[in-house]
DNA sequence: ACGTTGACTCCTA
DNA sequence: CTAGGAGCCAACG
């Protein structure tokens, strides 16, 4: 009994603040990016910002967007993850992300959520 | 249980 | 632009 570790496919984690950061950079459409602050916020932990990177790096669920994450600044994340920052921009640019520079996304168009997210809920 | 770690963010120079 | 320091906080050994 208290066959708790099953590591069947799903990863049974202690950690509810990791499992709601992967909720909601599974939840990052394409075309946009969020910040490692904004995720912490949404998942609950507002100061949380740097755990989300621990999250990142400790992350194996496949399938998660977690390439949509960049800083603050716009810039991507530091060259030893994902391979490379290329790879990172490829995928991004591949999901129609505009990007000001090799290593700076136009936040303004494509941070998530999006001020602009609000008109469109609006009935107006 | 304590100390270290880190894909962060902010500030100053 | 780069470089350094401080604050922040959960996970890990």
């Amino acid at each position: 009994m208290t066959e708790n570790k099953s590591f069947d496919g799903l990863i049974e984690m202690d950690a509810p603040f990791y499992e709601s950061v992967y909720a909601q950079v599974a939840l990052i459409p394409m075309g946009r990016v969020c910040t490692y602050g904004k995720i912490a916020e949404l998942a609950g932990y507002p100061k949380a910002s740097r755990e989300v990177g621990l999250a990142m790096s400790r992350a194996d669920e496949p399938g998660l967007p977690y390439h949509r994450v960049v800083n603050k600044n716009g810039t991507l994340a530091p060259n030893h993850a994902f391979g490379s920052k290329a790879l990172q921009r490829g995928l991004l640019q591949g999901e129609g992300v505009a990007f000001l520079d090799d290593d700076h996304i136009d936040m303004e168009k494509h941070t998530w959520p999006d001020d602009s997210a609000v008109e469109q809920m609006s009935f107006m």
